[in-house]
RNA sequence: GGCCCAUUCGUCUAGUGGUUAGGACAUCAGGUUUUCAUCCUGAAAACAGGAGUUCGAUUCUCCUAUGGGCUACCA
């Protein structure tokens, strides 16, 4: 890159929760900023005020935070370049917009917004759809082009409300290189006069972000696609400032899985996949789910995230963040837009559930499932971890589907019931639980020792018995190793199932 | 409608003029396993279409189609 360090800002607005999309952008300037040892920094961009949610910056912060995106700087951290909320530095726009005016890049403009829509109605039914403030129009309308000098001067005293916008120059093509996707050329003719300042006293995104990654010393801006039309009046504006402009690398949009469009906020329930990093309980009472609270690992989330328009040019799919910060390049990042794939995401939290240490998933069953498990302790939990983790996708799995590890059975399979309970498996169990009894060390091999000698006595093939032995010790017909089951159950609670059980089935059959 | 961006198996993608077009998820078939899961092996599955350029195009150019984004005093 080049000598100054690199500087990347993630910029949301606090208009509601962070979808994963954002998340993903968050993500890439996270790992490009520490591939090159530079700084992440977080901005909250929250000039509209008719759009602020409650709690949205709260969200955003708490989302980073669980999917291990560290912020080096910004909203929540502090650093030498704040304020980083643009509400909060509302007073530093204005004269930039001044700026501007003075050197005949921008003017004021008088039209309210029920002018504006007076005219695109008209524009409508005289068949032109797409009407624009811009070179030609601007001539007609009320602003500071128009009106003579002292009528602009007479309304600004006068304090009507005005806003300023940009002017924007007629017929040039403006050219600059995306990180991503190379040149891109945009002619101006196709963009209007935008408004940079607006008459509520506030700068729009498009003003005030670039005056914030000028005075923050942003050197690369790594957003979303939907920004790629507006990237030239960006790039017209550092001009008109003399700015020097940092580096865009615009990355594209992640789409529903279904049919069409982009992934939008209504998709994850109703697709019945969560499009949230955690939780968003909005104000009106409408919950959307969260990839945390559905029991996913951050890790998992956020390895299945970088690789929907990123990939390492390698087989290799299962990176750690620092992997992935190593791994890292703008270059390898995709331009066309990615379906969000559930099954997939399922897999890599599979991935990363078998690769957590015993240890740790019988920490992560505790948090989860608590008073439940509660009686038992950590080397009885950790083994259980160890015989269903294989069979788990999610933490809870170990414990909803390995629940006859932490209780009696209440309930017995039926089509194993049916299928395998024959008329002499009473008497088989029987006299296999008094084989348990003479166990004296009662662990997994010696179990499957005796069990073995057991079959071989009995002239029996195991798929008629071990089936049993499960049936009744776990009321299930699936499941991991009955003989390193046992062994966990212990002799006592082993030979109190047998005798509990093999009733209960027989009263099942009759 | 206009402008911009994109287009390789169902999905995520590798590929940068000459490859049996590779991998992963999902699917299917075998094997291992008391069973389930895991694991292993295998199968099916793609260069949107048409013109060029070239000895040769998935790869370069153009056109068409399709998809997406933008088109607010929203970001």
């Amino acid at each position: 890159m080049s000598d100054k360090s690199v500087r990347v800002r993630f910029a949301p607005s606090p208009t509601g929760p962070l979808h994963m999309g954002g998340v993903r952008t968050a993500l890439y300037n996270y790992l490009f900023a520490k591939k090159h040892n530079g700084t992440f920094i977080l901005r909250i961009e929250d000039t509209d005020q008719a759009r602020f949610v409650e709690g949205a910056e709260e969200y955003i912060i708490e989302a980073l935070k669980w999917c291990g995106i560290n912020v080096d700087e910004g909203q929540g951290v502090g650093g030498d370049y704040g304020p980083y909320k643009q509400s909060e530095r509302q007073a530093m726009y204005k004269p930039y917009a001044d700026q501007l005016i003075a050197s005949g890049k921008a003017y004021y403009a008088f039209d309210t917004s029920e002018d504006l829509d007076r005219m695109r109605k008209q524009a409508i039914q005289m068949k032109m759809p797409n009407w624009q403030y811009n070179s030609v129009t601007r001539s007609s309308m009320q602003n500071s082009l128009t009106l003579p000098e002292d009528e602009v001067q007479k309304r600004l005293d006068n304090g009507d409300p005005y806003v300023i916008r940009f002017k924007m120059p007629r017929n040039i093509d403006v050219r600059f290189e995306d990180e991503i996707r190379g040149w891109v050329v945009v002619n101006t003719n196709n963009v209007d006069d935008k408004v940079l300042f607006k008459s509520d006293g506030m700068p729009t995104y498009h003003l005030a972000n670039i005056v914030d990654d000028h005075t923050m010393k942003i050197t690369h801006v790594i957003r979303g696609e939907e920004w790629l039309p507006s990237a030239p009046l960006h790039v017209l504006l550092y001009e008109a400032f003399e700015w020097e402009a940092p580096k865009f690398a615009h990355c594209p949009l992640l789409l529903r899985p279904d049919g069409n469009g982009k992934l939008s906020k209504r998709d994850g329930d109703r697709l019945g996949f969560p499009v949230f990093p955690i939780d968003w309980l909005s104000k009106e009472g409408e919950k959307f789910s969260g990839y945390r609270e559905q029991g996913y690992l951050p890790g998992a989330f956020i390895n299945m995230l970088a690789f929907l328009g990123w990939n390492p040019g390698t087989t290799q799919e299962i990176f750690s963040l620092e992997e992935m910060v190593e791994a890292f390049s703008l270059e390898r990042v995709s331009k066309a837009g990615a379906k969000f794939d559930a099954d997939k995401t399922k897999w890599f939290q599979q991935q990363y559930l078998r690769a957590e240490t015993e240890k740790s998933l019988a920490k992560m069953l505790r948090e989860e499932v608590g008073d439940a498990i509660s009686n038992f302790d950590d080397t009885y939990v950790e083994q259980a971890c160890y015989l269903m983790k294989e069979r788990a996708t999610f933490v809870e799995d170990i414990y909803s589907e390995g629940h006859y590890l932490f209780a009696n059975p209440t309930e017995f399979d039926d089509k194993t019931v049916s299928k395998k309970w024959k008329d002499e498996a009473e008497e088989l169990m029987n006299e296999w639980s008094k084989e348990l009894e003479t166990i004296s060390d009662f662990n997994a091999a010696n179990i499957e020792t005796s069990f073995k000698a057991f079959l071989e006595a009995k002239e029996m093939g195991i798929g008629k018995v071990l089936p049993l032995f499960r049936l009744v010790l776990t009321g299930k017909g699936m499941g991991p190793s009955m003989f390193e089951i046992s062994d966990l159950l212990g002799k006592k609670e082993t030979l109190k199932r047998m005798e509990n059980n093999i009733p209960a089935i027989v009263k099942l059959k009759e």
